[in-house]
DNA sequence: TAAGTATTTAACTAATAGGTTAATTATATC
DNA sequence: GATATAATTAACCTATTAGTTAAATACTTA
């Protein structure tokens, strides 16, 4: 769980899955996303792959990422659980959660 | 939502946030809880404030810290809502989560 | 095989995070 | 008012993080 956290700490990594949410990717086209150098990207791939958030496959010379949802979910789950005083699953109602939503 | 990721990329915050989740607590009573010094625990509180995911309210000589759920829960919401292609809220099934759960 | 492209690794640097002890602030009590 | 307690702030140190450029690795293709 802490790699999860740690991994979620950064907008970019958080955008990262985001992209990957709609679509698989090549190293180099999430890359081309971010205004900053491959190995920097590379890393932060590395550190989602680390977290169980990414999967990467390579197909001759590029690698395809894409998400592994079940983890991004199940981390979020064991430790939202937390917070439910029945120890149930999730189970919100979104207009209360609406109420105090904070753009970012 | 980068301040509230950054608050939870820690351990030991996430565990203030578990104890708070029982119960209101004292700056004191949550330090005792840690291995750790006061100053260094009165740090990982502000940080939590900020995220606003606690509130602290002053009585006498004490600060009583409680858990701010709403904002917890709002935030992961904004999050979590991305994976969700309908842009519902949370709806898991948890025998699909627990399949893929790692201790941490 | 040589040259080009995709990606990662290595070596380095600057900024941030997380801890320490000492000092400060605010309240309570004698 | 003096002293004790609760909590935070300040000053400092070390480790980690996030970026850079250069080099290495792996694959493709002429």
């Amino acid at each position: 769980m802490n790699d999860t956290f740690q991994a979620l700490s950064s907008s970019v990594r958080r955008k990262i899955l985001a992209y990957l949410s709609k679509t698989d990717l090549t190293a180099g086209e999430i890359s081309e996303r971010f205004e900053m150098s491959k190995p920097a990207l590379s890393k932060h791939l590395s550190i989602l792959m680390n977290a169980g958030l990414i999967q990467g496959e390579k197909k001759g010379q590029y690698v395809h990422y894409s998400l592994v949802k079940e983890n991004l979910f199940a981390n979020m789950n064991d430790f939202l659980v937390n917070f439910c005083p029945q120890g149930r699953p999730l189970k919100l109602e979104s207009a209360e959660i609406k109420k105090n939503k904070k753009t970012d």
